[in-house]
DNA sequence: GCCAACGTTGGC
DNA sequence: GCCAACGTTGGC
């Protein structure tokens, strides 16, 4: 799904930077896997509007979270996968609901399926922004040692779901390693 | 590069 | 509907 695991971007027009999200009522909260190698969080940053579509993910659960859950204002933890270390390393929103990814029916990109047809999309994506880079990466080997994060999804052995919930006191609990002060 | 875990496909 | 074969993900 993913980007991330499969997934890669595209950019698009929209709005002014925010600081990071402590504070997140009505909500959902959400990690997005990302090779960095493809699409990093300086892709992110650096694209424009700080914003890009998060095509290419291929996988029902995940573009199922997408299509059906996603709001506006979402808050998304941005993971490198496949990176040394692999770690939480962002976060973003939210800023376009699900639409069809036209990647699927184009020939050339690496995310084409030849069993899709435009007329019926199978395959979904949001738009995402750039909000913060954290001011330290979060590896996977820290995350497993905290046990308020025990249940998630990521450290969840053998998983692979490159769009997943996260709740909101795993997202709390994440935050406040890094930001000791909220 | 290795390989375990996973999701999908397709024969039956 | 079962399940073996296959391709992919992603940590290590």
């Amino acid at each position: 799904m993913n980007r991330g695991t499969n997934n890669k971007p595209k950019t698009k027009p929209s709005t002014p930077t925010k600081t990071i999200a402590t504070k997140s009522k009505g909500r959902n909260f959400w990690l997005m896997k990302t090779e960095p190698d493809v699409f990093s969080i300086d892709d992110l940053r650096n694209a424009p509007n700080q914003t890009t579509c998060w095509d290419g993910v291929r996988n029902y659960q995940a573009r199922n979270f997408m299509r059906d859950q996603m709001k506006l204002g979402d808050v998304v933890l941005v993971y490198h996968s496949n990176a040394n270390p692999s770690c939480v390393v962002g976060t973003a929103t939210i800023v376009r609901t699900a639409y069809p990814d036209h990647t699927a029916w184009d020939k050339h990109d690496p995310h084409y399926d030849p069993k899709c047809d435009p007329a019926n999309p199978r395959w979904f994506m949001v738009d995402i922004q750039y909000e913060s880079t954290l001011p330290q990466p979060l590896s996977l080997e820290m995350l497993r040692q905290i046990p308020a994060l025990e249940s998630m999804e990521l450290l969840r052995k053998g998983s692979r779901l490159s769009v997943q919930p996260v709740t909101k006191q795993q997202y709390d609990t994440i935050l406040r390693i890094v930001l000791p002060s909220m």
